[in-house]
DNA sequence: TAAAATTAGGGTAATTAGGGCG
DNA sequence: AATGTCCTAATTACCCTAATTT
């Protein structure tokens, strides 16, 4: 029983970036980006305006999926 | 504004290119490049339409291999 | 408040994926 | 087995203007 509530209830603020940062990233047109949330092809969230934001934590995960070099071209 | 806003923008790259960029460099057609990834002898990262990118940095590293033949990066 | 940069939306041309063929 | 070219359908890039953000 802690006597003390130490309040850690931090729900860790998703970072959020634009979709020029996830354009970049892929090598694609930020209206492609927003293209991929519009088809629900890619999760983002919207702000108020209809502006999209996207999570670091998808399109990070969508890049580590890449499988990094390693690959010697021989057989 | 709340102080700074750190938003800097980061460098953000073109870290994946496309098909056809890799096609130039190594002087083949892009259906080639594609072939190589569909085949496994590439790394590559799909985009979540189904298109590919490859990684600059794997790029980059065979093509800088290519020619460790007789090439000693002297300073 | 103003200005500059970014984003959304529409429209059109270029690129890509996929299969098949030589 | 590997590469290039032809085909169609889907996706993307760049043009513009208006709204939003910083």
């Amino acid at each position: 029983m802690s006597t003390h509530d130490p309040r850690p209830a931090r729900p860790a603020l998703p970072e959020l970036v634009t979709p020029a940062e996830v354009a970049a990233l892929f090598g694609v047109d930020a209206k492609t980006v927003t293209r991929w949330i519009a088809h629900g092809r890619l999760p983002g969230v919207r702000t108020p305006s209809g502006h999209h934001r996207l999570r670091r934590t998808d399109i990070d995960r969508l890049l580590k999926d890449a499988g990094s070099a390693s690959a010697p071209p021989s057989s």
